[in-house]
DNA sequence: ATAGTTTTGTTTACAGTCGACGTAAGTTCG
DNA sequence: CGAACTTACGTCGACTGTAAACAAAACTAT
């Protein structure tokens, strides 16, 4: 028996050798290629990148384009991605909300399906829906299953990333411990992925509108209040997966009110979309539900507009030790609340650039989430479609 | 001409091949390892393992054992490193102090050397110093200068990481956009690497007591207050090279007490050194320096000792939000105070583990620095190897 | 038209690695 | 005590991925 087996010969996971892969990379942005900037940019040479290319294009992953590019020499001929010769099948699944779509090569998002849930729906009634709602999205695109390259999935829980299971989900106990990679895999022979919502979102945006970015942070305030990080280019989980738990750091406003964690003045304690809604009946507003804020704010309601821009300094104030210890060039802030005007996003910049140090600000952009973008889906399909390409 | 030029056939920056370098690499922990073992550890052929070490042993990098070791089968010959066939020059240099030594290949602090330097003391000369000491201390050693490897710097100052110049350092101002680099480069014909002293040290803690730690934070308290960042075992260095930069985050305890940063309430203004002694200066105690403190610690001075667990309470208040947003799993409390008694260290217990969320706490170690280790030195060792093991 | 520029395709060469084979040198069991 | 077994060693042929060189192609500029 050989000690050191191969891992297929030189084949990839989509068919095509390593090399293929890295060129494939460089077109993942959808931006046409000539091979000598193909060769420039990955740092081999121009035969190299041919041959390689020569090999996506006979497995459908590239083409050529129609056009030559002239440029004072010999027209160059440039390399495109096929974006659709592959696609990954992105699920996002919080408290209220399924959705799920495909996702291209070039992550973008090109059909999808959303349903409502209550915590009540069961995990396997969920993913069923999903499996309906995928094959019936690839029947419209009259592609074949055998297209679907992986899977990847957020949830609005904390992931236990040696499992990829959810453990204590505070707002969907449902899923506590459900293994979706093996739910999936029953049924799909593909990689499966499985990650928390928040840093599905981070890649998302990072993929949608700030592809340089290095260093990066989604806060979402919603029910609960956390934050995805993008590190050096990558994402970042932690040691037990708990990284970007914010929620419950302790404010200094406010160290009295209670936290359902247990202990006092938490940022979730005070800041997060049900403590907003509480505040706002003590003072008299009538209100049920998150969208009742976002009417109220748009309605011009004062209590309402100061009870965010609040949540914003508070968010604001917890955001400012993280760009200290983290200096990070870009802030996403996102969840429901944050793209209703600018009330959130403007009291997290007031007391984040009145608290952090200049140095690290100095390059520091604060922006909201694109609202309607569907950001964890992007994210999802960018977590599959780069496992699927650094895969061994 | 060539579009493009190899980088040197096939020798790395040792005069081995790139191969080689990763056979080394798994020596460098200095345990004798088996080339089976190693074959199976980076997942490539024996058969390439056996040549591999053979370059490194005509390099004079490696060696095999004496002694075989029986284990049912035809003995196997173990490799070891030969720690001090390359060696770097470490240096840490800070407001009141200058060390270099000689580090091998181990990270092991073969000789060192120190002097007490104040803030007038001008950078030239105190890396002359540096020179003659690396000089004299080869000399001992009958090496040649040949056998140096690299340089590690460790400044206490922020490092503007494009140019590796320090950029505004509060406690060594005449250090400010000096350029160590090209200094030594004049005098050295060997890559040289400049860091914050606290990410050596970070580095350091983990060579010496957590090889295995994946995401660790040192944090020093001193003069200033920082911290260095171990994430996904990479030193983590932020967008512009300030993460870890804790000093300024601000304390709910107390947001009055003013800054030299110009805001209120920052945890250098309530914990660091200077301000511990203007606290126990105002109870009546008299001292001046840090040194004074530690005498009253260890005489048992119950403001002394009361003043330190307090800091420690406030260093940990910050910590506790960074537990929260990076999940690590082992903190490294250093500076002078941290390692007299456990005064420092169980006031930054107290909060962390009764603020951070169980889940991040549950795989924690708040440890502190292994005193007299000069971390520094070794962490300036990690990193320069690590640079001559992975550059190009 | 001619010279210059830049990309392209092809061919040859080479470095690195793999897997196989035969051999060496112990341990274990009958 | 010897045979069978186990494990590691050294070497060799083959393959793969990449590099470099060359000649041809297809444009622009003069």
């Amino acid at each position: 028996m050989p000690r050191h087996t191969r891992t297929s010969p030189n084949k990839g996971f989509l068919g095509v050798s390593a090399g293929a892969l890295a060129v494939l990379e460089t077109l993942l942005d959808g931006r046409p290629r000539t091979r000598v900037r193909i060769a420039d940019m990955i740092g081999v040479a121009r035969s190299t990148v041919a041959l390689r290319v020569d090999e996506l294009v006979s497995a459908g992953l590239a083409r050529f384009e129609e056009d030559p590019v002239y440029s004072g020499g010999r027209p160059s001929m440039r390399i495109q991605l096929v974006p659709d010769s592959r696609i990954v099948l992105a699920v996002d699944i919080g408290a209220n909300h399924a959705v799920t779509g495909l996702v291209d090569l070039n992550s973008r998002l090109i059909v999808q399906r959303r349903r409502e849930v209550d915590v009540a729906t069961r995990p396997e009634e969920i993913l069923s829906w999903v499996m309906d709602a995928a094959a019936s999205l690839l029947a419209g695109k009259a592609w074949d299953v055998s297209r679907l390259a992986a899977v990847g999935v957020g949830l609005a829980a904390p992931i236990e990333h040696a499992t990829l299971r959810p453990i204590n989900p505070p707002i969907m106990p449902l899923w506590d411990g459900f293994d979706a990679v093996s739910w999936f895999q029953g049924r799909l022979d593909v990689p499966v992925l499985v990650e928390k919502d928040v840093n599905l979102m981070a890649l998302g945006e990072r993929r949608l509108k700030w592809p340089k970015t290095q260093n990066l942070l989604f806060a979402k305030l919603s029910t609960g209040i956390g934050a995805g990080l993008i590190l050096d280019g990558k994402l970042y989980r932690g040691e037990q997966g708990t990284a970007g738990d914010i929620g419950h750091v302790r404010l200094s406003r406010d160290m009295d009110t209670p936290c359902h964690c247990g202990n006092h003045g938490c940022l979730e304690a005070l800041a997060s979309v049900p403590s907003l809604i509480a505040k706002l009946q003590g003072e008299g507003q009538g209100l049920e539900s998150g969208s009742d804020i976002i009417e109220l704010l748009k309605a011009g309601n004062i209590d309402a507009v100061q009870a965010v821009r609040q949540a914003g300094r508070d968010l604001g104030e917890v955001l400012a030790s993280t760009v200290s210890l983290i200096n990070p060039s870009v802030i996403v802030i996102g969840g429901s609340l944050a793209s209703v005007g600018e009330h959130l996003i403007t009291g997290v910049r007031e007391i984040v650039f009145a608290r952090a140090m200049p140095l690290s600000t100095k390059g520091l952009s604060i922006v909201q989430a694109a609202p309607g973008s569907n950001a964890a889906l992007i994210g999802a399909g960018v977590l599959a479609v780069n496992h699927v390409l650094h895969a061994t």
